[in-house]
DNA sequence: GTAGGGGAGTTATCCGGTTCAGGAGAGGGA
DNA sequence: TCCCTCTCCTGAACCGGATAACTCCCCTAC
């Protein structure tokens, strides 16, 4: 019942593991008959190149590692993240590389994981996720030399690439979109404040709203609770705004039903804008206009740099798509001042 | 900048490689002084084990597997994978274990994915999610003679171990729960037939019906868009349902989203039950009464059975606690017959 | 006739850690 | 003084492949 090894392949075959190895890998110095018998043997007994037995050659792993760091009730209701993992691993499938993935609960851990698997070679490297400002796991990986792909704002990845896209520009587009169709008290309800995706949007939020009536960004934990709870307060203040821009599909869907629990119309009443499209963005009633990305593509972008930072190639900031406005239901004219 | 060996700490100790491995391990035959000076080095320059070296011996790959077999839009929408996998890693990392992640589009690739896993050395064990009945999966599995463990119901697992909750006591908690309240006529709106879970949850729900006037399963792909096009052919039917319980939450507030479009007044004209509670389920209004489990603590027992039996303990099933009801907004008195 | 060249294999070594079979030296009992 | 045991440590082999270097052998060319 022992996995077969080149040896037994070896034995078969009554030549010595050299040839079979440079049968099997394709290389010159056996003839194409002997090659054609060993892949024949080594076939018919299903052998699989072990894959401990090359990673000890100075090989790679062919593996790459990804720790997130968020609560499990956050990364469970964000598609985010499995979405991104699926567009990750198309890339990763085809070229026989294997994920290996880890929840934490805190950057020191993050950075802990890292270490042990850098450290026990079990990995060729990693992506970074979820940038923040001084961001000690950036020097940590820079000080470990291993190839690192940072899917975020390049700003602040240090010497390691990144991939990103440009959350001004939706954030841009989504504001003038508002403001067209007659909006100018515009909200915004934002995410974690120490991510640098946040801050992005922070700021080209409150540059994109200059000059307007009013403007206001409530930051959350990216919780529907934290969600529902801004736009309760948001909608009770005198002036309240006529538009929301939420970070992310939950809390857009928990701000509409706060509205209609509140009896605001939506979108007479309230625009509802959601970061991310996602089938539960189109489920709702009205069906939440979205800023939609694609997701899986931005992760097979940065998997691709990823593998390329591997074999050795310099691999320059990547800049994806932005996200582009997707017009539905939960956004229409303001109503003219009353 | 290469990484350090047991050879490095063995010249810098003044011992043999041997006396290292011995310390290093916790092994008699060294005395304690030199066990000391030797952990001490080690941790000074920030040696790991190689994993692949050890791997190598005939010890274990510390590593374990999980291939989901859904399209990127379901695994991302569905909390219930990450719920899971957080449950699982939780247990994991606690035992230094790591958990390789595929996401497949097809049974033939998964096994096909077990197979280079397993032929590899990658990997002591894997989980099987989403049984269907004749599953091929489970027959290649027990030829491999790897250790599994399939989360999902017990009668179609074969010689592998599981862990399952009675979804069939759920199932009738939930229909009592309704029938209580005066519903005679229940829909259920069901996930992807050819699932064991689903088939589980057809059986006993049939059952837990009998006598009322009416009861209906309809089957979707677990999509909101599914599960809407259901809930409004149920809604428009003459004799339409009272109270729709629903197989996971996305399609549950899709369905309610086509109650309030159609104004069916929930929960007086119509009681929505979610299978699987979530933030979702909460942060929608009305906040939808659903079937709530403690989906980590599931995924915990799984990983915990999985290394008892990589340690070559025998596992029995194991039967985690049936899904028991959160009753909230969405359910109500049936209204009287008009 | 012989040097040269290349194809087809082989042997030896290495990767980093584990394991087994000793071996040196100290200590103790008869 | 001899032998035995125990502690502490070492050399060698091994895991499954990759790789450098070397050996044949046959064919060609000068």
């Amino acid at each position: 019942m022992k996995r077969p090894t080149i040896a037994d392949i070896a034995t078969r075959a009554g030549v010595s593991k050299v040839a079979v190895s440079y049968a099997l890998n394709g290389q010159p110095g056996v003839s194409e008959a002997t090659r054609a018998r060993i892949v024949a043997i080594a076939d018919e007994i299903g052998w699989r190149p072990n894959s401990a037995a090359r990673a000890l050659n100075g090989a790679r792993a062919n593996c790459v590692g990804l720790a997130l760091c968020r609560p499990a009730r956050i990364l469970g209701v964000e598609p985010f993240f499995m979405e991104l993992i699926s567009g990750i691993e198309g890339v990763l499938a085809d070229r026989s590389y294997a994920l290996l993935l880890q929840v934490v609960t805190s950057h020191q851990q993050e950075s802990e994981v890292y270490r042990r698997w850098w450290g026990e070679s079990r990995i060729d490297g990693v992506f970074l996720v979820d940038l923040h400002y001084s961001d000690t796991r950036v020097t940590e990986l820079e000080r470990l030399g291993m190839p690192v792909v940072v899917i975020g704002h390049p700003s602040e990845s240090g010497t390691l690439s990144a991939v990103w896209s440009d959350d001004g520009q939706a954030v841009r587009e989504t504001v003038s979109y508002l403001v067209a169709l007659g909006h100018h008290r515009i909200a915004r309800v934002a995410g974690l404040p120490g991510l640098v995706h946040t801050a992005v949007r922070d700021q080209a939020f409150a540059q994109a709203c200059e000059g307007l009536a009013e403007h206001v960004t409530v930051h959350t934990d990216y919780t529907g609770e934290e969600g529902a709870r801004a736009t309760r307060r948001l909608l009770s203040s005198p002036d309240r705004p006529t538009a929301i821009v939420y970070d992310n599909d939950i809390m857009a869907v928990a701000g509409l039903s706060v509205a209609q629990e509140m009896r605001v119309e939506v979108p007479a009443d309230l625009s509802i804008v959601a970061w991310d499209d996602s089938p539960l963005a189109q489920v709702v009633r009205p069906p939440l206009t979205a800023l939609t990305r694609d997701i899986p593509a931005y992760g097979a972008h940065a998997a691709q740099r990823l593998l390329a930072l591997i074999s050795g190639e310099s691999v320059p900031p990547f800049e994806d798509r932005a996200a582009s406005l997707t017009p539905r239901g939960s956004t229409g004219p303001a109503r003219s001042h009353t």
